[in-house]
This record gives C-alpha cells, structure tokens and sequence, in this order.
DNA sequence: TTCATAACAGAACATATTGTTCTTTAAGTA
DNA sequence: TACTTAAAGAACAATATGTTCTGTTATGAA
C-alpha cells in the first residue's frame, strides 16, 4: 500500500474520531472529515465510498485487532491466548479493549454504536464458540445451545459497555471476575 | 386532541412501518413517507421536527403500551401484574411484544435499532428495579449491584431479539423460562 | 346550524449535502 | 531520472431538507 494512501487513511480514521467526541454520527458531514483530515474531497471518495464504509472498516480494523489471537508481548500482563482458560482470554481481549479506551467508548456511546455492537457481539460469538464451548458438558439443559451462545456473547457486549459508562475504573481482571460469576453458574 | 391530528399521525407512523420493511432507515426520505401518507410536507414537520423525532415518538408509544404496568383482560393470559412473580411478569410483556410483532422486528433490525434497544433496555431496567430486586437476598456478592442490574436487563434485551431472529416461534410461557434459566441462577 | 379556529394541502423557495468529473500538481517507486 | 499513481481543487448536477407563503377544509363550540 502506498505511503500516502496510509497517510490519508490515517488522517481520515483521526479525523473522524476527533469529531465523534463532540458531534453525533448523523451530524457529521464528509465536509467536516475533509476539513478536519486536510484532505480533498476526491480523495475521500476515493477511500470510502460512503460515510458508513468509514466507520465499518474502522471497526473491522480495531476489532481486527482486538480479537487478533496472536497477541505480542504485553508490558501488562504476558498470558498466552494457547491456555484456552476462559478468564484469560477474556482478560486478555479486556486489557486490548482498554488500550483503545476512547475509541470504543464514541463508538459504542454514538448514535450509531449498533453497527459496532453488531461486530463486537459478531466476533465474540465466533471466540465462544471456538474457545468456551468445548469440554463443558452441559449442566443446563431447558436452554438451546444457540441461545446460551447468544446469551453468553450478548452478556460479554453489555459488560464492556457498562465498563465504559463507568470509566473503566476497575481494572480487567476484576471485570473478567464479573463476566465469569454471570456466565459460569448458567453453563 | 385533535381528530384530525390523531388521523395524520397515524397515517405517517403506518406509512413509515410499511416503508421500513422493504427499506432502511436511514434511506427513507420524508418525500416518500409523506406520499405514503398523503399528508402535505408542511404537514410532517408540524408533527415532527425531524426524521429521528419521528422513530423516538414510535418507539415511546410501543414500549408506553408493552411495559404499561395495567394490563386489560387478554384473551390469551390474565395473569396480573400485582402478583410480582418475576416469570409472572416477564410472561406478560413477552405476550405484549407478540402482538407487535412486526413492528418490533423492524424497529429492532433497522440499522437505527440502536435507539429502539435503548429505550427497551431503559424500560426494563426500570422494571428490574422496582419488582424484580426487592426481597431477594443477594447470593452473589462479587459483582456490583448496579452491574447485576444492568447484566439482567440487557440480557432480557439480548433474549428477545433472539428470539425475534427465530421468527418468535417459541411461545412466551418457553422463552420466559429460558430468561429465569439464565438469571436465576446468578441472582 | 352557524361560525371562528386550527389543521391541512400545495407550491415555491433558500440552503446544504452528496457524489462526480475534470485538470493540474506533487509524491512515491523502479 | 522517468514513469506511475495519488491527491488537490474547482466546478458541477442532483437531491434532500426545512421554511414560508396562500388558500382550503374539517372540527368543535356557541
């Protein structure tokens, strides 16, 4: 990819968050992103064809990035997502959503923040099916499968969002305790 | 109220209905909702400032009817409210949400669900509040009161757009189990 | 039934946003 | 260096929004 397409790309994603924080979604006009990035009006048509492809790929690209399961190293905490223990990994996806903290909170909080939860719900379903739902041999069994996945997943999606309403005081171990006393009684 | 007044809105909230089942939210003009109507352009914004006003005041006065706290006599339960029996209660406004069905699926699938869930998780919070958190003897004493809350409503959230995706083929009596399946034990 | 009031229709309007097309300039790559 | 491709900038048509008129008709009260 050419270095000025990254550039552009860049400005845009920066841009578009900048004013996320204080204007709604709907509000915002490719005029403003263009003022804002100091990019030309060609150029951003050139990138996204729509407003909604910029805010798609920018969460494709954040969650991308959040749910990558090849974690490097990590100053905070070197857990490795091989485990397959159900806190840790929870922990883990925790402390990547932390580091992008401002991002996901205008997105999630933005009028338009169900595109956003429809991904994040979307990815975690596919990590609970793959991770949590192997070895456990069913305790419950009123409830089908698929909807103690969607229940599960749902839960994750709610969680985090109620992390965020309250600043992301606690810190991702504790919340990983939360999600495991809401979710490991019913499985 | 004016009869006059009634007859236009609800001939713009049909003719929006109706729009939103082939279309989405966001590309529906007020042009086309108000040929589907019949009523002047002058007319639609004498009603509602704007678009969005429009979806609110939809929303509001499906979930005034569903989450009313007095209940008629329905020709399928008649359960009453005052019993305080949680499944109880949950029943009930499952069978209310049945009846409008259509509605809700539409209002819930549309890109703009985001608001519709909104309003749906701040009415049940409420309902968790009041009748479904007093008495109860907390067993779980890791998570937060206002976290356990919001976990309840945002999963009954979660439950009914499952079981919306499903066509609701479930009956309530079924999916209100399903709710208690996955609650009770964490409360 | 009459009558004042308020809601409605319809047209015309300014304004703003969108998305496209062109040419020219500048940056990146081989 | 020379070729290629991205970007800037201006100008454009097309469309949607929200407002302001004027004239008409339905409604509820006297």
């Amino acid at each position: 990819m050419d270095r000025r397409q990254r550039k552009t790309r860049e400005a845009i994603f920066d841009a578009f968050s900048k004013l996320l924080i204080h204007n709604s979604y709907s509000q915002i006009t490719v005029q403003e992103i263009i003022d804002e990035a100091n990019v030309g009006r060609t150029t951003f048509y050139a990138h996204f064809p729509t407003k909604d492809d910029l805010l798609r790929e920018m969460c494709a690209e954040l969650f991308e990035h959040v749910f990558s399961h090849k974690p490097e190293a990590e100053p905070t905490h070197d857990f490795s997502m091989a485990t397959g223990d159900p806190k840790t990994i929870v922990t883990h996806i925790l402390y990547h959503l932390r580091e992008h903290g401002r991002t996901m909170i205008i997105l999630l909080t933005c009028e338009n923040g169900e595109l956003f939860q429809r991904y994040f719900h979307q990815y975690f379903h596919e990590l609970v099916t793959l991770h949590m739902f192997r070895g456990n041999t069913r305790k419950n069994t009123i409830v089908p499968d698929d909807f103690l996945i969607d229940h599960i997943s749902g839960s994750f999606v709610n969680l985090v969002r109620w992390w965020l309403k309250n600043q992301m005081k606690q810190p991702p171990e504790e919340i990983a305790e939360y999600f495991w006393a809401v979710i490991q009684p019913v499985v």
